[in-house]
RNA sequence: GCCGAUGUGGCUCAACGGUAGAGCAGCUGAUUUGUAAUCAGCAGGUUGUCGGUUCGAUUCCGACCGUCGGCUCCA
């Protein structure tokens, strides 16, 4: 006799233990078709496994997080078996779902060819058809071992070698294929509806690059062929958002061969650029920061004293000067506390906020460079702030406030992530409890929600991380705030306390853009590269009709342009048409169409780029609201 | 750095073992135009770099450089 409990308390009962898939059979059709997979007793299990006599039953379908994860990751089998169908000397590594798919990770001595692909899915397609089923089967350490050994897949032997004494060791099979997985799966392979390989790329064996390179087939799947069909659109979006496409449109940067990962800023990238900064100055202004600017190039030995040349001397540029090395900065730390160290400080002095746009130079590996988002010389909106230990709280608060108001000029969502002290660390237990409470007391006294990384903080104390959400909900890190024990410390920074004694100040580290360049980037694609009106390097563009408007569009431009507004004329002998075409690619937020009509009545016939032709206004009115909106930021 | 792909005029792309072609952009001229491309003409490339094979290479081979997709998500 069993039990079953469902989610809304209701009990069945069963002659003998029954699966999920049962129990959803008896319930509803539907129910048991959408089904995934299944919760028993709280955690997960497959649809096709018999449940305890005693069980509380939940169903999931493709909706749930975690159901999906096993749908994709059944995914990956399915493509697995059908690449060792079809490579039959194919040793398999992991295939493990991912945030938008899955992938698998193969050993294959032939490089996989987009026909591959086409080949491998095809096949995939096959299987589903025949509708395997997938069985879990559980065995002991030796039985695995030697089974594993004898199909030849060191790698599964290498995964079970490394499992913890009291695993359970289960393995699945669909057909004649089987895997060492953990599982669960979903019922059969006919479950799985919609998928599609999207790309290989090569990966090391373990993340390691010192282990063989696999190759790596990435995929997604999902319930729907809409859902699919949704994804892929989105996919498509990014594309046509990429910042490398959209900063050569919009001829806003470059980067040349001669200068890998080290952007070439245009005349109109530049005008942004200068906006950001603009900004930023008026926002640090508020807040009492005072800007500083320091070398480029420095001796050899600040950087051994500052501890870059013991952890981050292989990201270092080098140079000479007179026969004495130096390096050019890759932080800009180590130039601010020099600047600390150039009068005796007070308590009285403290909090001292010191911000620098410091131009950085860092020997990021050749592949991973990337447009704007990936770079070896870039700027940080750093800070510097050095206090006494009972400002942290305040400090960070006010920091985090500051991020706040500016992210907010963008339209950009954030979460926040603190990381906490790392193994390898440097400092007392003490410092940096004192110091990850004092974070955490922050956040929680401003009621903000957050998520803990343990052991993710720097080796020099722990931190606060910004993730930006664009509009197509992609995250990227930005803002960070760190705590800092070490530097301190080793520049013997001291502040007269009011005991008259030397006391050692904290130091805070803070970027808010992060890297101007890369937040740039992160901006082209999250508007498109239609900025809002103030960040936009044309803001207004005048387009008469024919020759005998000219006159009057250069006075009108010469009025707006005497207003602080950058405007431009398109004086061409090009029709209309043409020349709206061409504003329009380059998402002019305004353009002013002028002809007999508009001359004689004193006025412009508005466009704008979003909703097209608006109907005369009048040039001053116009002027105001386009003011009005660079001055408030306004967003499209 | 590693794996794979890739590199043709400013941009997008074509072609080929016998010394490259189109569209857009540019320039000149005609047209004076009403809300997303007017017409005609001209000009522009030592086919990423360096070597090799060949009577001959941009095309085949190799090295280098750059670019693109990846290299955390642990059965």
């Amino acid at each position: 006799m069993a039990v079953v409990i469902l989610k809304d308390g209701s009990r069945r009962e069963y002659p003998q233990p029954v699966t999920p898939l049962q129990v959803a059979e008896d319930l509803s059709k539907r129910l048991a078709k959408e089904a995934v997979v299944a919760k028993v007793n709280g955690a997960l299990w497959d649809i096709n496994r018999v449940m305890p006599a005693e069980a509380e039953l939940e169903l999931l379908d493709f909706d749930n997080p975690q159901a999906r994860d096993v749908y994709r990751h059944s995914t990956s089998h399915l493509m697995a078996q059908a690449v060792q169908e079809l490579y039959p000397d194919v040793r398999l590594a992991i295939g493990p779902a991912i945030e938008d798919g899955f992938y698998y990770d193969f050993d294959l001595k032939e490089p996989l060819t987009p026909e591959d692909m086409q080949k491998i899915q095809g096949r995939m397609e096959e299987l589903v058809k025949e509708d395997l089923e997938i069985q879990r089967q559980v065995l002991s350490r030796e039985e695995a071992l030697d089974l594993f050994r004898k199909m030849g897949e060191d790698y599964k032997v290498e995964l079970i070698e490394d499992l913890p004494e009291d695993a359970e060791i289960s393995c699945y099979r669909q057909g004649d294929f089987l895997d060492l997985c953990a599982g669960p799966h979903v019922g059969s392979t006919g479950r799985i509806r919609v998928f599609k390989l999207l790309s290989v790329a090569g990966s090391y064996w373990r993340g390691d690059e010192n282990q063989p390179m696999l190759q790596r087939i990435y995929g997604t799947s999902f319930a729907k062929k809409s859902q699919l069909e949704e994804h892929l659109a989105l996919l498509e979006e990014a594309k046509k958002r990429d910042h490398r496409k959209l900063g050569r449109e919009l001829d806003l940067f470059s980067v040349s061969e001669d200068g890998p990962g080290m952007p070439i800023y245009h005349p109109n990238g530049v005008i942004v650029w200068n906006e950001l900064l603009k900004l930023w100055r008026e926002e640090h202004a508020r807040d009492r920061y005072m800007e500083i600017r320091t070398p480029q190039i420095l001796n050899k030995r600040l950087w051994e004293r500052s501890g870059h040349w013991d952890n981050y001397a292989e990201n270092m540029y080098l140079t000479e000067v007179d026969e004495t090395p130096f390096a050019l900065k890759p932080m800009n730390c180590p130039g601010a506390m020099l600047w600390y160290l150039t009068a005796h400080r007070s308590y009285r002095d403290l909090p001292l906020r010191t911000a620098e746009l410091g131009l950085v130079h860092r020997h990021e590996r050749s592949g991973t460079l990337h447009g704007l988002m990936r770079v070896r010389a870039f700027t940080q909106d750093d800070a510097h702030i050095f206090m006494l230990p009972s400002q942290i709280e305040a400090e960070v608060a006010g920091v985090i406030d500051l991020v706040d108001r500016i992210y907010k000029v963008f339209g950009l969502e954030y979460r926040l992530e603190l990381s906490t002290r790392p193994e390898k660390c440097m400092g007392t237990e003490e410092q940096w409890e004192t110091a990850t409470n004092a974070l955490m007391r922050v956040l929680e006294n401003k009621g903000i929600e957050y998520k803990i990384n343990p052991g993710d903080g720097a080796f020099y104390g722990p931190k606060i991380d910004f993730h930006i959400l664009d509009c197509l909900k992609r995250s990227w890190q930005c803002a960070t705030i760190q705590l800092d024990f070490q530097l301190p410390e080793r520049f013997e920074l001291t502040y007269t306390g009011e005991d008259g004694q030397e006391h050692r100040p904290v130091t805070v580290h803070r970027v808010i853009y992060g890297a101007v360049d890369r937040f740039f980037g992160i901006l082209i694609e999250h508007f498109a590269g239609a900025f809002p009106v103030w960040l936009a390097p044309v803001q207004v563009k005048i387009l008469p009709i024919a020759d005998r408007h000219h006159e009057y569009c250069k006075t009108v431009a010469a009025r707006l342009e005497e207003a602080g507004i950058r405007v431009t004329a398109d004086l061409r002998n090009e029709k209309i048409g043409y020349k709206i075409r061409q504003a329009q690619g380059e998402k002019v937020p305004y353009m002013l169409v002028v002809g007999d009509k508009e001359v004689e009545a004193g006025k412009a016939a508005l466009r704008t780029r979003s909703q097209g032709d608006v109907g005369q206004v009048d040039i001053a009115q116009f002027q105001e609201q386009v003011l009005r909106e660079i001055k408030t930021r306004q967003l499209n």
